[in-house]
DNA sequence: ATACTTGCAAATGATTTGCCAGTGT
DNA sequence: ACACTGGCAAATCATTTGCAAGTAT
């Protein structure tokens, strides 16, 4: 299950990805295609609802079920990574093999990526003081961002 | 006005509680008594099921919507505090006047308090290197106690 | 041909809401 | 009395699961 960078080399487009599912003997279906694609293409974490919602646009219709079960399928190959901010839906987004930690605003959604390294500092002084490692990965740090912090 | 230590003074046992609810206008049924009660009881936060589960144990039984009804309005009054971890129910502990944020771990639920003070250097270093001002009240730091990370 | 996948429906878990009967004050 | 509350059923939302039909390899 860990997915090193090593194990992940090939992210330059969507065609690759669905390269190296066929390699791993998984079927690159109709439904395995749009996901990637979409989520390829995105520019932001999309929620398996926007996944199924946005395919809804183009000529194909795929079920949330589906979305869903491609989703798991990726993100346990080591290509998607997710997140919760909140209470709302997950959040999906190509992994590409780095690592990365979120901190969220809960009022806006926004979002900003942080190198894991830039949060060790935090993650040693919790670790001294509570003896908890933590993680920013699957629960974003939560906040308000500087605009909603503005009332 | 903000709910301040000075508004909330008298909580030193269920009754001083719901008699302050009397105080606001509000009415003290069984059902709040009980949620009130259990609350004041608890050795740590309870989830909606959990209180109305331990109360069918008991002598009497209350439903989950009044259960949910009773915290929130005990919420917003100040009473009572909750939180989530990760994707289970939210939490609710009272609230007692004083602010808490929490770490806790994602595998076994266990739970560390801190008091905000703790947090601030945290806080401080967030806020100045990616302006979202976080707290830790609604959704703790989430990560793993030195028992589940030693495997 | 066969195992992997999908769509659809139904189930789950947490929480909320509508509504009307019941009850503190 | 009268507004506040409670019980109960049904509705939401996010996510999962059972299954039979469809399809990539």
């Amino acid at each position: 299950m860990a997915a090193t960078t090593a194990d992940l080399p090939q992210f330059q487009s969507p065609e690759s990805v669905l390269n190296a599912l066929r390699g791993k003997g998984l079927r690159v279906s109709t439904a395995r295609r749009l996901v990637v694609h979409t989520l390829f293409a995105a520019e932001r974490p999309l929620s398996a609802g926007e996944i199924a919602a946005g395919l809804d646009e183009g000529p194909a219709h795929l079920d949330l079920a589906s979305v869903y079960r491609n989703l798991e399928t990726l993100e346990q190959l080591g290509y998607v990574s997710h997140f919760h901010v909140g209470a709302g839906p997950g959040r999906y987004l190509f992994a590409a093999g780095k690592e990365r930690e979120y901190i969220a605003c809960e009022r806006c959604g926004s979002l900003v990526e942080a190198d894991p390294r830039e949060l060790d500092g935090i993650r040693a002084e919790i670790v001294e003081r509570f003896g908890y490692e933590v993680r920013f990965n699957r629960f974003p740090v939560i906040g308000l961002c500087a605009d909603c912090a503005g009332e």
